[in-house]
RNA sequence: CGCGGAGUGGAGCAGUCCGGUAGCUCGUCGGGCUCAUAACCCGAAGGUCGUUGGUUCAAAUCCAGCCUCCGCAACCA
């Protein structure tokens, strides 16, 4: 009989620069699946790989004087070279620019064109010729190009449209029909709001930028990110070629795990595309929660090393971050990174827990019985908690792999890990150990030990796979004690079984030193803290900065605008009368701050009604760093004073 | 009144659907033990469950209002 197959995804990453452990935090969650899945029988396909497309990319590359390839290669060599470290188990890479990927995505395209799906239409916005852009009304800045600050002109450029929009209704449909469909429960409501907004068709061309995989019916233009993207998932399957034997074993996949922030795509536009190319829908999209820092910002390659999970990997071990990852963080919700909690994770459930019981139990078989316990056994009721709780902590595990919520699983490890530990106490084997009539009962306890060991390492391969071939082989337990099955099932170790004291599984961290270190990682790696070079813009003459009328003005009054997060209302005294101006600096600045000091103002801008309030000009504000901006303020000059 | 989520001992969370003893992990304090990685086991302290009001014999839980925080949408002139 065929075994049952279940087919699981990570998102294609975008490899505009080196992983990250936000990165890594969805994949080695697959993984813990993937692992788990193949431990219970399946045939598992597990699925990552890279999205090298896009303008992004290209402009990167040019930036640094290679082809979109050479670049791509490098970093995708990176993300290689981390997956491997972190023993992820994936069964293909797919990359966008592969062969195979380019025909499918092609052959889809067309497919769809045919079909009508697909149509040519306009792609109107604010168009900057020199950067080749296009921009919505509201990504311009002061009615130009946010890129490079020149004028824009209104323009159309041909693209193609998928009809998203004729699927709203069956999308809806499919949310009610397959009530798991969007993981965590939350995220439906969102989708289904967003939904009855309005569904506009998706432009999926481009022909700004050359970057992607020509439509190979009209070579201007390049098939744009979600057609490409999307269809990863079934064109590694070897849907469109020659041979989709694979496709058809595997598709639809069980489950794309992703990040919260594109469940969007993966619900909306993905079904929809394969609406229109009648093929079967996934099963399920569980959009996970993201990392954040201690402050409660998002993980980003600009914040600095310590999160480099190559460097985290080094200093604990894989596992370590594995087991971290996995844990602390309820899947689906976002959760706080911080090196304290990593090092006390480490401590206290891994060294202290795991690794010590591990320790204390061959220590006693080697100290009593020289590695081996003999065979005679005296069972007592005090046994009975601990086996039932241990071959029963399969069905627990299960149950928690179902629903995804591998920090579940953990706990219920542990929980085992727990009582196993207390069962020492209980017990005693050192006294036992000193009365020579008792050796039947002390050989009890430390089988009984080493079986609920067994049956953890078991149980935690999925998620440590380094730390459980470690712990099997210091009780010395044969393959055929290890399989799922025997997971379920007491009492298999076998008498002959050569138990041994092996290295320390996770040594004790001083937390104080190791903070202090990782904490001198974080000042001195981003000491060259990528100082982004002030992009050159166009020179202008002398006529036409004098064109800006700058003034320095008194705040009389000021009050946050409601609906609007980000915005103050300022009321300004400009030495000649009042008027009112809307500043995005609400983030920084109260509006206590600022009444009675005085500002610079961009007196002759043109007015623009922001969240119901006209702005009647700018005041000038510095970008000290990143995420801080600060008011240039003139308080010693009078208002009304022009500045120039 | 844009949509949605959340406010529970020092920290991080569960419990809320189906009202009735407020639970877990870490930390703190006290005790036990000595097999073990100064680890392990037991016990204690610590919470008016954001706030106000309502329903009820009884509210963390149900209802209404308010406050605060976080996503998405709009907005950083």
């Amino acid at each position: 009989m065929e075994k049952k197959t279940f087919y699981i995804t990570t998102p294609i990453y975008y490899p505009s620069g080196n992983a990250h452990i936000g990165h890594s935090y969805c994949t080695v969650a697959s993984d813990a699946i993937a692992r788990y899945k193949r431990l219970q029988g399946y045939d598992v396909m597990f699925l990552t790989g890279t999205d090298e497309h896009g303008q992004k990319i290209e402009q990167k590359a040019a930036a640094e004087g290679v082809t979109p390839k050479e670049y791509v290669d490098k970093i995708v060599a990176n993300f290689k070279n981390l997956w491997k470290l972190m023993n992820i188990s994936n069964d293909r890479f797919i990359r966008t620019t592969d062969d195979y990927h380019v025909k499918a995505v092609q052959k889809i395209f067309r497919a769809l064109y045919e079909k009508g799906d697909i149509y040519k239409g306009k792609y109107e916005g604010w168009y900057c010729t020199p950067c080749e852009s296009f921009w919505t009304e509201t990504q311009l800045k002061d009615g130009k190009c946010p890129d490079c600050g020149r004028e824009v002109k209104w323009d159309e450029e041909e693209a193609y449209f998928f009809r998203l929009s004729n699927y709203a209704d069956r999308l809806l449909k499919l949310y009610e029909d397959q009530p798991d469909f969007i993981q965590p429960e939350s995220r439906k409501h969102e989708m289904i709001n967003f939904i009855k907004q309005g569904l506009d068709d998706l432009c999926v061309s481009r022909s700004s930028f050359s970057w992607g995989i020509p439509v190979d019916f009209d070579q201007k233009h390049v098939v744009y990110v979600w057609l490409d993207a999307l269809t990863n998932y079934i064109t590694a399957m070897g849907y469109g070629s020659d041979d989709e034997s694979d496709y058809k074993k595997y598709w639809p996949a069980d489950v794309h795990f992703v990040g919260k922030e594109i469940v969007r795509f993966h619900t909306i536009i993905w079904p929809a595309m394969l609406m229109a190319l009648d093929l079967p829908l996934p099963k399920q999209v569980y959009g996970h929660g993201w990392l954040l820092f201690g402050d409660g910002t998002k993980m980003s390659k600009s914040k600095g090393n310590v999160v480099d999970p190559g460097v985290l990997c080094s200093r604990y071990g894989v596992d370590a971050i594995r087991y971290f990852l996995l844990r602390e963080i309820p899947f689906g919700a976002d959760g706080v990174f911080t090196n304290e909690a990593l090092i006390n994770r480490i401590n206290s459930d891994l060294a202290n827990d795991l690794g010590n019981l591990l320790s204390r139990t061959t220590a006693m078989a080697q100290k009593y019985f020289g590695g081996k316990i003999p065979a005679q056994h005296e069972a007592e009721p005090l046994d009975e908690e601990l086996i039932t709780m241990a071959s029963t902590l399969r069905d627990r595990c299960d149950k928690a792999i179902d629903g995804y919520q591998f920090s579940s699983a953990l706990t219920e490890i542990w929980k085992l890990i727990a009582r196993t530990n207390k069962y020492i106490d209980e017990t005693m084997p050192w006294a036992l150990g000193k009365d020579e009539t008792k050796r039947e009962r002390l050989a009890a306890v430390l089988y009984n030990l080493c079986e609920s060991l067994r049956i953890i390492s078991i149980l935690l391969t999925p998620f440590m796979p380094d730390t459980a071939p470690k712990i099997q082989a210091q009780i010395g337990a044969p393959a055929e004690t290890l399989t799922y099955q025997a997971a379920g099932t007491w009492g298999l170790l076998p008498a002959d079984a050569e138990i041994v004291k092996g290295e320390t599984l996770f040594p004790r961290i001083d937390v104080d030193k190791e903070i202090e270190e990782l904490n001198a990682l974080i000042v001195t790696k981003p000491a060259a803290p990528e100082k982004k070079k002030i992009e050159g813009l166009a020179q202008i003459g002398i006529d036409d900065f004098s064109k800006v009328e700058l003034r320095v003005a008194q705040v009389t009054a000021c009050e946050p605008i409601k609906r609007a997060k980000k915005l103050l209302k300022l009321t300004l005294d400009d030495g000649e009368g009042e008027r009112t101006v809307a500043s995005g600096i609400a983030k920084w600045y109260k509006p206590e701050d600022l009444v009675g000091r005085h500002i610079i103002l961009v007196a002759n801008l043109k007015p623009a009604v922001l969240c119901g309030v006209e702005s009647q000009g700018m005041i000038l504000a510095a970008d000290a760093g990143e995420d801080d901006v600060r008011v240039i303020f003139a308080d010693d000059v009078p208002a009304g004073s022009r500045v120039h």
